[in-house]
DNA sequence: ATAATAGAAGATAAATTTGTCTTTAATTAT
DNA sequence: ATAATTAAAGACAAATTTATCTTCTATTAT
């Protein structure tokens, strides 16, 4: 569905927001080691999530690292996607049509409709904070 | 979602299913132009569906070309996947998890859960056929 | 100030996907 | 038989994605 690279945007920036505040940041060797991704990869995709720190937050040098900001956690996964220009696949048709809409649907619009408009509130209604919460309780896994 | 292959292949499937039968073939130009895809790659992919005859049937020489027969045209759409080493991705895990289930799910998945079962619905209930029939009625587009 | 630490930035490389082109093989019509 | 047609097969190339490594810069502790 997502590409390597936004599977672990959308893997890293749920494990910041669960252990990271701003007084405790999170190293990229923790944060790709408890995701279980490439730690040069990752932090080439964690530069693009901290750029103008739209979504991560970091500091250089010593005690330095990620964190999100409370402002950030509230965010929806949604803006993962759009940071990592990746957002289109939630709109886009299964068949790879340019021009599929109402108007003029593929084989499959009037199914796949629906589907896409549960993609969407997914990541739209679900916060980053949201998606982080349970991962203490080992209700649930990021690796 | 899928490969631009993939849907070059679910989209070629479709047409020649709606187009052709074991007397009217149809040529590679005709199918690329059709369903506007690059001619050469269509080709290419046409020849992993046509591997063994699973899915789309062909024949070489003058009057030659692609078809389905009938058999073919009943099956599910998700055997295209399939054949296109693709079918993973109705089954795999949002967040691109290996070790994601009920048991270990990731912060997604009850969510997700939903979304995939009618994904994977919308497949294997959706004959080749039955996506075919309406474009010659104008109803639905494949281009 | 200096050294140590940790992310940022950039160069590079490996792997995969997408796409093209040429040659070969099968089939048909003449 | 021969020529024409059309897909199959294979080599190759371009583009994109994934991944690594080195150097630079900011920050902190001493």
């Amino acid at each position: 569905m997502f590409s390597k690279a936004t599977e672990y945007a959308l893997r890293a920036t749920i494990y910041i927001a669960q252990k990271s505040s701003e007084e405790k940041k999170l190293s990229i060797e923790e944060i790709a080691l408890a995701i279980d991704s490439p730690k040069s990869f990752t932090a080439k995709i964690l530069q693009v999530l901290t750029k103008d720190n739209k979504i991560v937050s970091s500091v250089r040098g010593p005690n330095g690292g990620f964190y999100l900001t409370e402002k950030a956690k509230k965010m929806p996964a949604r803006l993962i996607l759009q940071a990592m220009g990746e957002d289109e696949v939630l709109e886009k048709c299964v068949l790879g049509l340019k021009q599929c809409s109402e108007l003029q649907p593929c084989p499959m619009h009037a199914q796949y409709k629906a589907i896409k408009q549960q993609l969407i509130k997914l990541f739209v209604t679900k916060s980053i904070k949201q998606l982080a919460t349970e991962i203490k309780d080992g209700v649930v896994f990021i690796k």
